[in-house]
DNA sequence: GCCAACGTTGGC
DNA sequence: GCCAACGTTGGC
């Protein structure tokens, strides 16, 4: 059982698009960093919670909380040439590119801003908020989870 | 295998 | 729109 924090651009795919899903789930595709893809393929397991981050937008933060609900396999849309995700080299037999399925779990009472997470000194060793992350997503400590869940007005969860 | 150039991310 | 940071690419 891990913690993580997962960013999507809300203009993109937002929280709320997530909470209006069948069923309030989704593929999270699109993961095209070898680091990440690792993550989930080595380290993500069924149940897992996380951070659903608003990036690159007028405040960035966190809105709610999510599950992994089906574990790593192969991403469609690297084998779809319309799709802005295709990947030419990527092979049907040894597919490059992998996803997990999230669901909505619970909304914060109130959106955790960035601003919020870099102002909170038991929170200053984040992955998130060091110079130059780029990962869409990070894990998270238990501790910082908690705190978080906290400063969401939600009760920590195990 | 090195490393410069280039592309992307994402806060500000 | 700027720019720091860092991953990727490709020439050698």
């Amino acid at each position: 059982m891990s913690f993580w924090l997962l960013k999507s651009e809300p203009d993109v795919f937002s929280f709320d698009d997530l909470k209006s899903r069948p069923k309030k789930t989704e593929p999270w595709n699109g993961v095209r960093n070898y680091q990440v893809r690792n993550m989930m393929r080595d380290q993500m397991t069924l149940g897992d919670l996380g951070f659903f981050y608003h990036s690159s937008c007028d405040v960035p933060g966190i809105a709610g909380v999510v599950r992994v609900v089906r574990e790593a396999y192969p991403d469609p849309t690297q084998f779809d040439p319309a799709s802005e995700y295709f990947d030419a080299g990527s092979r049907r037999e040894a597919p490059r590119w992998l996803m997990v399925d999230v669901k909505w779990e619970a909304d914060f009472a109130e959106f955790v801003t960035l601003e919020m997470l870099r102002s909170d000194p038991a929170l200053a060793d984040m992955l998130i908020l060091r110079r130059g992350n780029r990962l869409s997503i990070t894990p998270v400590e238990r501790a910082h989870w908690a705190r978080i869940c906290r400063l969401g007005g939600l009760h920590a969860r195990a």
